[in-house]
DNA sequence: CCTATGACGCCGG
DNA sequence: GCCGGCGCCATAG
């Protein structure tokens, strides 16, 4: 759900979903990430900005690639303007 | 059954 | 503002 061009972190979908903890929110994605289902992983981050994931991707810098694609500049394994492409689960309530 | 680990994050010093 | 410690839920050994 998460729009293209922005990203998210573990925490924030954590908290929003009241997962209870944000390696729920890891854990759940390597799962999604054994399916078929359409899950933007590559659009979830740390807090920091950082790719955490990249390395559960078939290429590992599969991850950059794709936010690249999507017009975010990746440095470094990390988001350049992180706060702003970043994006708050609750902006759904918003649109919605 | 208990311990260790993981795509992490917050609190206290 | 940096560093260390603890929590959190699920899975694997």
């Amino acid at each position: 759900m998460i729009p293209e061009g922005r990203v998210t972190t573990y925490g924030a979908i954590a908290d929003f979903l009241s997962l209870g903890s944000a390696r729920m929110v890891g854990w759940a994605l390597n799962k999604c990430g054994n399916t078929d289902l359409p899950i933007p992983a590559h659009r979830v981050l740390n807090r920091l900005g950082e790719l955490s994931g990249r390395a559960a991707f078939k290429p590992p810098s599969a991850m950059q690639t794709l936010l690249e694609k999507e017009g975010i500049i990746v440095e470094n394994n990390r988001v350049k303007h992180f706060k702003d492409v970043f994006w708050h689960p609750e902006n759904l309530l918003k649109d919605a």
